[in-house]
DNA sequence: TTTAAATAGGACTAATTTAGTCCTATTTAA
DNA sequence: TTAAATAGGACTAAATTAGTCCTATTTAAA
């Protein structure tokens, strides 16, 4: 069970969290990525994910960039996580049994579909509002923890 | 956030689980991996790794094989989980905050936290025994389902 | 209308992790 | 003594992650 969060997501996580913060105006990515510590190409990357996914707006342009497409008490934790990695599951049964041809038999099956709900719930319980308030980052630290 | 079971975490819990259900006698590798489906000498890693962190036991030599160290219901599947792939968390700061340099001031901290307690009390309710009653496992079907 | 600052997106590469294999040594029942 | 088993180190292949790079497009402002 490799359960560790990728930079991926730790990256669209902090983006959100600096665009929730900063709601007022639009954000570039160069801004972003020299407030958040992530290398800017891929975060470009991962803020277009999170563009076609409707959690950020984007402005092209000169003095374009990104904005939240929505309220951050609109934004959970899973919308993010999901958007960048896809539905959120220990294994892909879990979240279609179709997937396969083992869980009809497999005494495990049920544990790795209560897992998800528990995890998909928790994180639901968290928006970006709640996350936003918490503490600042810190700008001196150049990568999180995972 | 991959949190797809591995390879390894999915035969180390068929495995155990196999043992459980056959364990008034001792296993060979030969006889799991053909019964369960896994790769012989990458099970044979995996039973050493069970072996060392005490949750079965070998017998070497002639008629050799392995054995549930203690009974089934006294094995949960975050025992098996964390056997194979230490701690589990979201990220090592949610293990120790020393890990991360950013935790103390990362408004995420929380979260990972909370999640990983979500996790491993829900692995934890689960014990080999309960497991090994639900449902055979077919023999047909070759791999699982992450 | 040109320019420069920005996003969009495809194609590629490097690094890391996962998923194994292979070989030799050791143990032990028959 | 032999053959069937585990023990364990070293190695390799495949897959995934974590990026980079380049070109195209959009748009505010000079």
């Amino acid at each position: 069970m490799n359960m560790h969060i990728t930079r991926k997501v730790d990256y669209a996580v902090r983006c959100v969290l600096f665009l929730a913060r900063n709601n007022d105006r639009i954000s570039s990515v160069d801004e972003i990525s020299g407030e958040m510590s992530v290398p800017k190409t891929f975060l470009a990357k991962i803020l277009q994910r999170l563009m076609k996914t409707g959690i950020v707006n984007s402005t092209r342009g000169v003095k374009g960039g990104f904005q939240l497409a929505r309220g951050p008490q609109e934004i959970s934790l899973l919308n993010v996580v999901e958007a960048i990695d896809g539905a959120v599951a220990m294994n892909v049964c879990a979240v279609d049994k179709k997937m396969c041809g083992f869980s009809a038999s497999c005494s495990v099956h049920p544990v790795w579909v209560e897992l998800r709900e528990d995890i998909r719930n928790r994180l639901k319980r968290w928006d970006f509002a709640k996350l936003a308030v918490i503490k600042k980052y810190q700008r001196v630290i150049k990568r999180d923890c995972h």
